[in-house]
DNA sequence: TCTTGACCTAGAGACGACTCTAGTTCCTAG
DNA sequence: CTAGGAACTAGAGTCGTCTCTAGGTCAAGA
């Protein structure tokens, strides 16, 4: 089955900007085929790719240690043991960036609550009692 | 207990470009004092602000809207309403990011695992089992 | 006196990740 | 044959958040 940009696009929710982004600053584990005139055909194989990328941009991955992730695929076999380095790394950034939402939220909570009470103690005297 | 701008620095962990920068974003609750020469003179009260500000940067509010409660907290008392929308609307962006970084996190996990299996029955089989 | 170091201002520059523009090609439908 | 729509390229522009520069003031110590 082959894909236009445009259904990749729809697919994925990157633009066909970002698409075409991507694809110069190569982080898409095969090359993409084109077809007449030019025209970029995607895989099922692509779009996966591209969901796990999205799954690392979105949690921070930078995109120059995507490429070099991709570059370990294309590569083929031998490199286990890098990728396994770049994704625990990742993992643990990963870790720490919840951690530190966690402790936002916290406060964030704690504030919230703090004026929620406030703010209920004002309406209930403002009802008279 | 007044404070120079290289302490604030040092105890908040922003750098003195970022503390002035942020006083010119209007995210400092109540104006920095200045002493002679010109130069700013905070309290305890200016980095305990600062420090929640740095929480709310964490957790992605933008500085905009980190200045549109800044100055409704400057404004004083009767727009408590006011400000919990804009903590309880950012807390709900807190709870989705963090949803979003734990959904990343459980594929790196498995991805991880993947690889650390592969890696191991590699490791085995060198030394003959 | 000279130097050092912390501070000041206004404004320029950097960085990451897109996003958009301009000008073109190509296919399909009316 | 023409209009519309999707695609193409190279490169410029944008946005947010700082970060740095240039040029200056000021106080304390050698």
């Amino acid at each position: 089955m082959s894909l236009s940009i445009g259904q990749v696009a729809e697919r994925t929710g990157l633009s066909v900007h970002a698409l075409r982004f991507y694809e110069k600053e190569g982080i898409l584990a095969n090359q993409v085929h084109r077809g007449p005139g030019g025209r970029r055909v995607y895989t099922q194989q692509d779009v996966d790719w591209l969901r796990m990328c999205i799954m690392l941009r979105m949690s921070g991955m930078p995109v120059p240690e995507i490429r070099r992730y991709t570059e370990l695929v294309r590569q083929g076999d031998g490199n286990e043991l890098q990728r396994l380095d770049i994704l625990k790394e990742h993992q643990e950034r990963v870790r720490q960036q919840m951690a530190q939402l966690q402790e936002c939220m916290d406060l964030i909570t704690y504030k919230v609550g703090k004026y929620e009470d406030y703010v209920n103690s004002i309406a209930s005297r403002a009802i008279g009692q």
